[in-house]
DNA sequence: GTTAGTATGATAGTCACACTATCATTAAAG
DNA sequence: CTTTAATGATAGTGTGACTATCATACTAAC
């Protein structure tokens, strides 16, 4: 099927040297080093093995991106636009806005699953690398510099919307913000965890999200925001 | 004050080659592990680095911990150890589940503060450690093979201490393990996000900790278990 | 007191990663 | 038809992450 209009998510231009969106091999880097850092991690992830995956070259790949770090950075950048645009898209013409926060608790947890434009983009390995490498794109020393530079726009703005949910069920409520900060990272560490170190959590997901994490988080806030 | 009783830190013998706790040495290198890496960052650390820092040799390093990622599990594992056992000593004697759990937030938050007996471990930096770096130590391929190895134990055996006051003071509360693990979480990145990101959270944490992070997270849990 | 063992230091070497630089080739744009 | 931009090919540098070897100093045992 064709696509009439087509979404444009847009990544901080500092994030890369060239656009990888623009080229057929920019948009091969990217869509491997998805399916690449899923598979190997990302601290065993190297523009050498990127390189040989896609028959290029260790220095095609740096005219792209300055180094991985930053490829993470663009790649975790690229995932919360992508978001905040399926969020403003399903909650779009929606009143309620308890609907409105159920439905941004099942995007984040990739529960609902929305069929993109993004051909050249595994969502379901991007969003994996998010639940285990996103974290690493923030902790670290350069953190300060690299929101000056305004790198982690993406998930503010999301966050900033979602909390925006919350206030308007709850008014009075003191840490919309500081909410939705901790349950967003809650669905990323309570995924792994479930996966990984299992005796963290109640909550078990097994294969492909039967949908534990997002009860755990829709329990919580709803408890929180109506008592 | 001389110490009477000594208190002993177990940590999972096989993240050591050799004991560093047994000589001058290995005191040295875990004391200025921590010192270095709370000030150049986990990534930027490396063991020729602080070999230099302590009149020593990598080769000398590398006979205590077999790479930078065990020493920082080591570490890590310490502090858990470390934290459960404030915990232990700090709720002990009272009955008042809802008082345990009090202090069990504080001491995450390192809000109450314990004259510890550990003259070459700088608990302050270590603490800084575990919120910048701690998620590093788990958020790898490895993870599996480490949990088998039991290096998360710690973590593991506070979390369920500290549900256990969950279920005291709610017996019917679903999620009393998933909730510890993104209390534990929460207490850490939000401090990252009020230092570092603070458009993510109301709460800002100014020197040294005037507590705000406790308070977030002390509204969230009894909200939830008596709301 | 000699010997044997253990901890550390000193040095050097290997391999892989993180780049940088240069030049040749090809394809598209004017 | 020429200029320019994108890529490939190759090589080189510096550093990190180790491993190996040998010398030395101290300690503990016989």
């Amino acid at each position: 099927m064709a696509a009439i209009a087509t979404i444009q998510i847009n990544v901080n231009e500092k994030l890369f040297l060239r656009n990888p969106e623009h080229t057929e091999l920019g948009r091969n880097i990217v869509s491997n080093s998805i399916i690449l850092i899923e598979k190997i991690g990302f601290e065993n992830f190297t523009f050498k093995k990127l390189a040989k995956e896609i028959n290029s070259t260790e220095a095609s790949i740096y005219r792209y991106f300055e180094n991985k770090h930053k490829l993470l950075i663009y790649l975790v950048s690229w995932y919360w636009s992508w978001m905040e645009y399926q969020v403003d898209f399903q909650t779009n013409n929606i009143e309620d806005s308890e609907k409105k926060l159920n439905i941004a608790i099942d995007i984040l947890c990739q529960t609902s699953r929305f069929d993109p434009e993004f051909l050249h983009i595994n969502e379901d390995a991007l969003h994996r690398i998010v639940v285990d490498e996103s974290s690493k794109a923030y902790l670290t020393k350069d953190v300060d510099a690299d929101n000056k530079e305004g790198f982690f726009h993406g998930y503010k703005s999301l966050c900033r919307k979602i909390a925006g949910f919350v206030t308007e069920i709850a008014p009075d409520f003191k840490y919309p913000r500081a909410l939705m900060s901790t349950i967003v990272e809650a669905s990323h560490h309570q995924k792994f965890f479930s996966e990984h170190l299992p005796s963290l959590t109640e909550v078990s997901e097994s294969e492909g999200g039967s949908g534990e994490v997002s009860e755990y988080l829709r329990y919580l806030i709803f408890k929180l925001l109506k008592g």
